[in-house]
DNA sequence: CTCCCTGCAAACCATTTGCAGCGTA
DNA sequence: TACGCTGCAAATGGTTTGCAGGGAG
């Protein structure tokens, strides 16, 4: 995997990303929700049919992830999501499961925790999942009035 | 699906489960570890050459979910992990990117939050997961004299 | 006879991999 | 020429589904 400055210009140190990469980046921009791989090929190829193949796509969100730019969220359904993310930083979500909508929490609920834990059981933290699923404020209002 | 007493004596209400979710169960109760379908259809079939079929385990862990007998863990690798609880309660864990084994913390991490979302955002949770991934205190330190 | 648990084989489906083509340096 | 991004098609692998067999009541 090639993560720097694989094609463009050298000297100027733009496009530093393959075309595949800033396609689907120029996509996860349009987004406001998390968002599937098949999604955003889906997407791709409807605006322009010479879009990135799957593969592309599949390709160009695991260099994404390593390079801090995207980060990819398991929802449990088995189909992946990703969203861009300021470079380093990671945050959770509240996932609406009437209308899919997601609302991304600030501040991440878990770092406060990982010295505690740290101490507690000597347990090393690598990296954590934390997503929580239910009705947002529109969809929980929606089904009390419908009930 | 049936939940209660599809098969066996029904006036001592013993025997509620099919054959398969008692097999199931039993595996379960000997693991110390989050147990995958396939690893509990392994060793029930090692044990015993008319164990269950697959199917039947995802069956089984179906109900068994459902009863709140068992509780169902993505780790995020494609292969859902399984465990005992008590019924209705939940847990977290630790688990070690290593060695494999988890750690299940005694109490939800989320729970304490879920009030301040609720009137934070106006979001009614109805579900969320919680798993930290790293090196346990041994791996941590095998690692650290390694090195 | 009816219900439904059970097992095998086939289907499913997101993702990964093999491999040939091609553009860039 | 060498490198590596790209795309198609095929493979992968955990899980689900279709369907026939069989035990319990």
């Amino acid at each position: 995997m090639t993560l720097e400055a694989p094609y463009g210009n050298r000297k100027t140190g733009e496009q530093r990303l393959t075309k595949g990469c800033r396609r689907v980046l120029a996509a996860l921009e349009q987004m406001d929700n998390l968002t599937s791989a098949q999604d955003i090929h889906g997407m791709l190829r409807q605006s322009a049919p010479e879009a990135p193949g799957l593969t592309t796509v599949y390709r160009s969100l695991d260099s994404l992830v390593a390079l801090g730019l995207v980060q990819s969220v398991d929802i449990g359904d088995g189909e992946k999501r990703y969203e861009l993310v300021v470079p380093g930083e990671h945050h959770h979500h509240l996932i609406c499961q009437h209308c899919r909508a997601s609302i991304h929490l600030d501040e991440c609920l878990v770092a406060n925790l990982e010295q505690s834990i740290m101490s507690q059981y000597g347990f090393v933290i690598r990296h954590h999942v934390l997503e929580v699923f239910g009705l947002c404020a529109n969809c929980a209002e929606m089904e009390m009035t419908t009930k």
